[in-house]
DNA sequence: TAAATATCTGAGTATATATTCAAATATACA
DNA sequence: TGTATATTTGAATATATACTCAGATATTTA
């Protein structure tokens, strides 16, 4: 991190830094969420980012699993999905609900499934 | 990878991986995207799952803006911002537009919007 | 055409993370 | 209560990645 140091192009006399469209920078500043929440949201997306957890919630899509299932259809070892799961679970992205001694897991609300679907849309366009 | 070595638990005596529900296994298999798609998936979300290139998005869901003034809002040098504009153009999220010298960036359509939202929505309930 | 400006590129580095393995918990059943 | 089974945890490792710096392109204007 730290700031950069730069030429500037247009008013902003005091400051090191270049900017070409002050009010617009105004307004992005003004209209931003926060630094921490940008962060929480960015680890929600980032879960959604990895091959493995995607395909693990597509499966829980099409309805629950335990951790040995989804161990199977992905051909990883129970550890690794359980990681996963733990990750996912606590970004609210699955749920999971006991019988025995058997863990299922399902997808914990519509904006999970809603995220998917969109991103689906994109990427096939 | 490589597939792990388990016992198993219920049928399919042959295969070595523990399967407790194996028709779920198989619908998961036979409703799932292929691999490859899943990693095209991931790429997208992957994207939009780092801070800084979060905070570009929602700066720039408020208007176009060119890099120096990403940069300015953000406190990063401009190669950086360069740097994640262009990741972000290859995946279809921004576009671009140039005036002159200058290369002014903005969402691409309504899904990366939507996206945006929906993940919002999430995090803040 | 040359100088100036806006953006991009590539290398280097420090940090994050996906996976496996080995061992720890927790629940059910004999 | 003790044994088996399902899941979790922590350490270790190999790979990915966010950023900076220095230099390269591309567009405009003198």
């Amino acid at each position: 991190m730290g700031r950069p140091k730069q030429k500037h192009t247009e008013k902003n006399e005091t400051c090191s830094v270049r900017v070409v469209h002050l009010e617009r920078v105004a307004k992005a500043r003004d209209e931003a969420i926060s630094r921490r929440e940008a962060e929480r949201l960015a680890l929600t997306y980032k879960a959604l980012g990895d091959p493995t957890r995607l395909r693990m919630l597509m499966a829980l899509a099409g309805g629950e699993m335990c951790v040995c299932d989804l161990a199977a259809f992905l051909g990883l070892t129970e550890s690794a999905i359980s990681h996963h799961l733990r990750r996912l679970k606590d970004l609210a992205l699955v749920k999971s609900r006991r019988e025995g001694q058997v863990l299922y897991y399902s997808l914990d609300d519509e904006h999970v499934s809603e995220l998917l679907n969109i991103g689906i849309e994109h990427v096939r366009e």
